[in-house]
DNA sequence: ACCTGAACACCGTTCAAGT
DNA sequence: ACCTGAACACCGTTCAAGT
């Protein structure tokens, strides 16, 4: 049984999580350790293990929270008429604002792909992130079919296609440095073509 | 001065490094052990050292010499106009078939994006690839063109945009499995247009 | 010069002891 | 229950000693 309240407990663990972001801003997720994040939140090595199961934990918690910006732009404006071009730019214009760096999430990437529960975390967050993107080209979908069922499918699709190129746009600036988000859908836009 | 040939030298580094690749693509970049390269290749840990002067020249030197597949259909093949369409689709079959599993240069990426001369070795390898299919592009792009320089300028910008797309398919293709490169091509020039 | 393998500093994790 | 910090197993790296 917990003496301390949820909320205590959830705050001790976004103070710790942050703590553990600022080191890996700084340092990279490799070269971060739990002493690293002992001294960057001023706590003890065990406080630390009494909030996470372990430092894979830890990871998990920052992938689940923290790894994607909140979108409440897209989420909030209600039956706004956005195509995918408009959702895709809006997404990488809130990744650039107020989302980890770029570099930060490949790693996270990186370390997901070689699979156990850090990937199941990743995939668990793609989904809701894709759930948020459906639901924002939905009006936009509705507009181009004339069924519920083939809305849903078309906004479904194109919300893959919005994962993909935000994917592809971080991984470009995580080794190429940050690049103009427009320009850069523009450039695939015409190559694709 | 070294007691051993050049070519001797070569042959023991490739010796270590697929020895290191096949640790990888069992237990992941970060997983991987000196100790687990040791027993894969049969030498021992000074042995290696003799060769590499720390893992992270080991990670540099697959870097450079595995991460890409060689693309010597692209090559070799002279004067055949191939559309950017087509480059992007024979680079991405050439990944499928004899690269690096994508979980694993995703992984690379990762450890390159926190900066250091992994990042350099990223850049160096990227720009050898770059020029490759910047090649391979350039009848076309004279097709198009009337000036050489024009030319030259198209088949960059066009280079750029496939190892875009590329790196865009690798990512999708760690966190979310594999899927078929023309179909995911297709998906994202609809969602583009 | 190339190689061996024990020794060293440091990492993630545990756990007896405090509040 | 939450927290402390010393102790432990294991990691990357070094180095005296062999060929």
């Amino acid at each position: 049984m917990p003496r301390v309240s949820d909320a205590y407990r959830r705050a001790r663990r976004d103070e710790i999580a942050l703590a553990a972001v600022r080191c890996l801003e700084r340092k990279g997720v490799h070269e971060t350790s739990i002493a690293d994040i002992v001294e960057e939140s001023g706590l003890s090595t065990g406080a630390i293990y009494s909030h996470f199961q372990n430092k894979a934990e830890l990871a998990r918690y920052i992938v689940s929270e923290y790894l994607f910006p909140r979108l409440d732009g897209l989420r909030d404006a209600g039956p706004v008429v956005r195509s995918p071009r408009d959702v895709i730019a809006a997404m990488l214009a809130a990744f650039t604002e107020d989302g980890l760096p770029a570099g930060i999430v490949v790693q996270f990437w990186g370390e997901a792909a070689a699979g156990g529960e850090l990937r199941a975390e990743m995939l668990r967050t793609a989904s809701r992130l894709r759930a948020t993107l459906e639901a924002a080209l939905q009006p936009w979908a509705q507009q181009r079919t004339t069924d519920a069922e083939s809305a849903t499918a078309l906004s479904e699709e194109r919300a893959r296609a919005v994962i993909a190129l935000a994917q592809g746009y971080i991984a470009h600036t995580a080794v190429f440095g940050p690049r103009d988000p427009i320009e850069y859908l523009e450039s695939l836009a015409v190559a694709l073509a």
